[in-house]
RNA sequence: UCCUGAGUAGCUCAAUGGCAGAGCAUUCGGCUGUUAACCGAAGGGUUGUAGGUUCGAGUCCUACCUCAGGAGCCA
């Protein structure tokens, strides 16, 4: 093995090869597939950008270079110089005519590469999720994934949200609902993972305007479906004399932003993933993102029930179940966006509507094509007296929350945010049946390996 | 926590209660345009674990383990 401190002049990757038609060009890769016939090679190369196809006639290069690449392993790594020809028999449309390579390493014949290219199951690819991310669908998804990271964040920086991380390490449940991993802290007691940044973000809202943060959060809830992790990114804003209204329309401008950036560079990451473009043009296509109070929401549902669309009825009062989000969802093209949920099955920090106590100023914004829930988010309560009467009610400790309280005390201020779940949004956007492919290791129920 | 389903070769899967099989992968051989190439050959098995029924169990019964999908809860 031998490592190179200068970078070689003809040096490319093959995303880039197009650009380098009818000249030599050195690669860096990996073999992803070996084919021959006869006494012509056919071995694909793939280096982290792409895969091409290189061609080896047996009387165009030297015997070394000939023997080397037939009798090569899957996934050694190489280094190949070849001319680069546009070929009309080429997926890509360009071939590589190979001139030399230089195996780096070579997977020895006992020991060959477990993943194959042919079909494999969902428990065998997790357990070798570290080769499985070699692929060209997973790098393609992690690629889109690197974009939408870049869009979310660049949207609220340029929308003058300040970044504002919160602490990992919590004293308690910001919620108090969801299952919480506990940790020993020194001589203090208990520590949690945070499954949520908001509480810390209002504070820093109040010091700053509008602020966001970005980071990973956790829940120890033990949820088995196909939109559960136990760790997952989550992208929170919250800004200072917002309303519910206000706040709609940024996640709108939120998710429009993300979009728009997904298709100016991913058309060829998505049809690797096989997702139809069409659905993500008509995310940004002009129109707003239909807007459903709670209220209208149910009647939609028990008129899709006495239909026989949906097999039961939603009860008045109820929060919406996964199979109701699904059914709403896919009455639209864009997401929408359902607001005014009745005040009891939603968090204690949540504004009640002036016009109807009730209901709580808050909003979910269901994904397309039954994705389900990406956004949550809500105006807070800005009055001391109401916010520590909540606080009672849902038996929190009070110790607990008394600098949040103090949010209230000193200059309080109407203020709203939401949280996206960025792997969900990633298995929206790339039309995934499951968010274990959205993030490089995925922590589920049953699975810390690798 | 509850409901449902699946565990057989390295991988994906077959096998009416009656000889343990195929494709891919691996190894060897053939092929100058293959696109998860193709053709020929070889090696490869404690059928998840423990018990039970039976002349006979991969198959039927019981318990357990593991994984998956869903419900609830959530982003």
């Amino acid at each position: 093995m031998s490592t190179e401190s200068s970078t070689p002049q003809n040096l490319s990757t093959i995303a880039e090869l197009s650009s380098h038609e009818g000249k030599t060009v050195l690669l860096r890769g990996w073999l992803y597939n070996l084919r021959s016939s006869g006494k012509l090679l056919f071995p694909t190369f793939r280096d982290g950008s792409g895969t091409v196809q290189g061609i080896v006639p047996k009387a165009a290069v030297s015997e070394q270079v000939f023997e080397t690449l037939k009798n090569l392993t899957l996934e050694s790594s190489v280094v190949v110089t070849g001319r680069v020809r546009a070929d009309a028999r080429a997926p890509s449309g360009f071939e590589l005519d190979v001139e030399g390579v230089e195996v780096t390493q070579r997977i020895p014949d006992e020991t060959p590469y477990p993943i194959q290219l042919k079909e494999a199951g969902v428990d065998f690819l997790m357990e070798h999720r570290h080769l499985w991310l070699r692929t060209p669908r997973q790098s393609a998804i992690l690629r889109v994934r690197a974009t939408i990271m870049r869009a979310a964040a660049e949207f609220f920086d340029t929308n003058d949200f300040i970044r504002t991380d919160p602490p990992i390490l919590t004293p308690n449940a910001c919620e108090g609902t969801s299952e919480l991993f506990e940790m020993d802290y020194f001589d203090d007691g208990k520590a949690y993972l945070t499954q949520s940044g908001q509480l810390y973000i209002e504070a820093t809202a109040l010091a700053l305007g509008k602020v966001y943060s970005f980071g990973p959060t956790f829940r120890a809830e033990k949820s088995k479906t196909r939109r559960h992790l136990t760790e997952f990114w989550m992208i929170e804003p919250e800004a200072c004399y917002l309303d519910l209204d206000g706040l709609m329309s940024l996640a709108e401008g939120f998710l429009t932003h993300i979009v728009r950036r997904v298709l100016e560079a991913h058309s060829k990451d998505l049809k690797v993933i096989g997702k139809d473009v069409t659905k993500l043009e008509e995310i940004v296509a002009p129109g707003a993102f239909p807007r459903l109070s709670y209220d209208d929401a149910h009647q939609m549902l028990l008129d899709a029930h006495a239909k026989g669309l949906i097999e039961n009825a939603h009860v008045y009062g109820d929060d919406f179940g996964s199979p109701d989000e699904t059914y709403i969802s896919n009455q639209f093209a864009k997401p929408v966006m359902v607001h005014r949920y009745p005040a009891e099955v939603k968090a204690f920090y949540m504004q009640p509507d002036p016009g109807d106590p009730t209901k709580a100023l808050c909003v979910d914004v269901l994904a397309p094509e039954g994705y389900g829930e990406i956004i949550g988010g809500s105006q807070r309560v800005d009055s001391y007296d109401l916010l520590k009467s909540r606080i009672e009610a849902h038996n929190l400790p009070m110790d607990a929350f008394q600098w949040y309280l103090d949010l209230r005390k000193y200059g309080s201020v109407p203020h709203s945010g939401f949280g996206m779940g960025i792997e969900r949004c990633v298995a929206w956007i790339c039309g995934l049946d499951h968010v274990r492919e959205t993030i490089p290791f995925a922590r589920t129920l049953n699975r810390i390996y690798p």
